[in-house]
DNA sequence: TAGTATACGACCAATTATGTCGGCGTTTCA
DNA sequence: TGAAACGCCGACATAATTGGTCGTATACTA
C-alpha cells in the first residue's frame, strides 16, 4: 500500500551506515546486519543486489565486505530502491508494459502516471548523503531543497 | 513495493466514472463494476468503505446506488486511497506510532517522512475532477499545476 | 589449508491483497 | 404486502507478495 519494502528500508539502513563510516575500507554483511539487528543472510542478499546494481563494491575473504562504490553524494534513495525492489510504479498497470489487458478503461492511469515521476523525482533528489548527515540534528547540516513540479 | 492497490485503483476508477455522469442520481455497484469488468461484490465494498468516508451519499433499494457527496473538483485523490487502503506511510515503522520497537536504529526514517509527506501533497492537489477531464484529452482540459517542495 | 567472507538458488513461512459467500436491512413499485 | 433491486457487513477462501532460512559453491587472506 505505496510503503517501502523492508528490504529497501534495509539496503537504505545499511548504505547510510557506510556512508557513515567513510574511513572504513570495507564491512561485512554480518557487522552492518548486527548493528541494526536485522537478519544477516537476508542483509547479504540485498547487498549482493545493490552490489550487482553497481552502487556497492564488494571483496570476499577475511577482511572482505562491502564499500560504496561511488560517493554518498552521488547515490540517490531512487537507485537503492529501484535495484532492490525494481521499477515502481504507482498504478497496477503501466501503459508502457502491455497496458491493461483487461481493462482498457484504466484511464485513471495516465494522470496517475505523473504522479509517479514526481514522486521518482523527489526520491532521486535525495543522496545517501543527505540520510546520513541527518544522523546529526543539532549539527543542523545543509539544507537540500528540491523543488518538484506536476502538470496534470 | 510502492504501489498502489487494487481497491484504490477501483475506488478512483469509480468516483471518475461518477464524475463524470453528473446528472445521473445515483449508479448501482452492480453499474460501475460491469463498466469496468471488476467484480461487483468487491466494488460493492470499497464504495461502501468510501461512503463511511464520507465521499460517497448512498441509497438503497430500488433505482437506489452511489452518488458523490461533494463536486468532484472537492475530492482529491487523497482522500480516496487514505479511505480504501488506511493512512500510508513510505516507511514500515512511523515515529508516529510507537516507532521501530526492535530498532531504535532507524533513523532513515525522518528524512524519508519528508518524502511521505511530499507525495500526500501531491495526491492531495489531484482532484477526481482532474482525472475525468483526462478523459478528452483532445479538449485538453485546463491544465492543473502543483508545486510541491521538499525540504530535507 | 583453515578460516572468513561473498554469491546464488531453492525453499519455506508470514503477511497482505484480492475476491467470494451468505445473511440481513431498506426502499421502491406493482 | 410482497417481491425485486439495492446497500451493508462479517467471515471466509484463495492468490500473490514479502520476508526470511538453508545449503552449497566460490573467492580471498593469512
Amino acid at each position: 500500500m505505496l510503503k517501502l519494502t523492508k528490504k529497501a528500508d534495509y539496503g537504505l539502513m545499511a548504505l547510510k551506515y557506510l556512508a557513515e563510516r567513510p574511513e572504513t575500507v570495507a564491512l561485512s554483511a554480518k557487522d552492518i546486519a548486527d548493528a541494526y539487528g536485522i537478519p544477516a543472510q537476508l542483509l547479504a542478499k540485498i547487498l549482493q543486489q545493490l552490489t550487482r546494481a553497481g552502487l556497492l563494491r564488494s571483496h570476499a575473504g577475511m577482511n572482505g565486505g562491502y564499500a560504496l562504490s561511488r560517493e554518498a553524494r552521488e547515490i540517490s534513495a531512487y537507485e537503492v530502491i529501484h535495484a532492490i525492489d525494481g521499477p515502481f510504479f504507482i498504478t497496477s498497470c503501466t501503459k508502457g508494459a502491455k497496458g491493461c489487458e483487461l481493462t482498457p478503461s484504466c484511464t485513471i492511469k495516465e494522470p496517475l502516471a505523473r504522479v509517479n515521476d514526481t514522486i521518482a523525482g523527489v526520491l532521486k533528489s535525495i543522496s545517501i548523503q543527505d540520510l546520513a548527515e541527518h544522523e546529526h540534528p543539532h549539527g543542523r547540516g545543509h539544507e537540500v531543497k528540491a523543488l518538484v513540479s506536476l502538470t496534470l
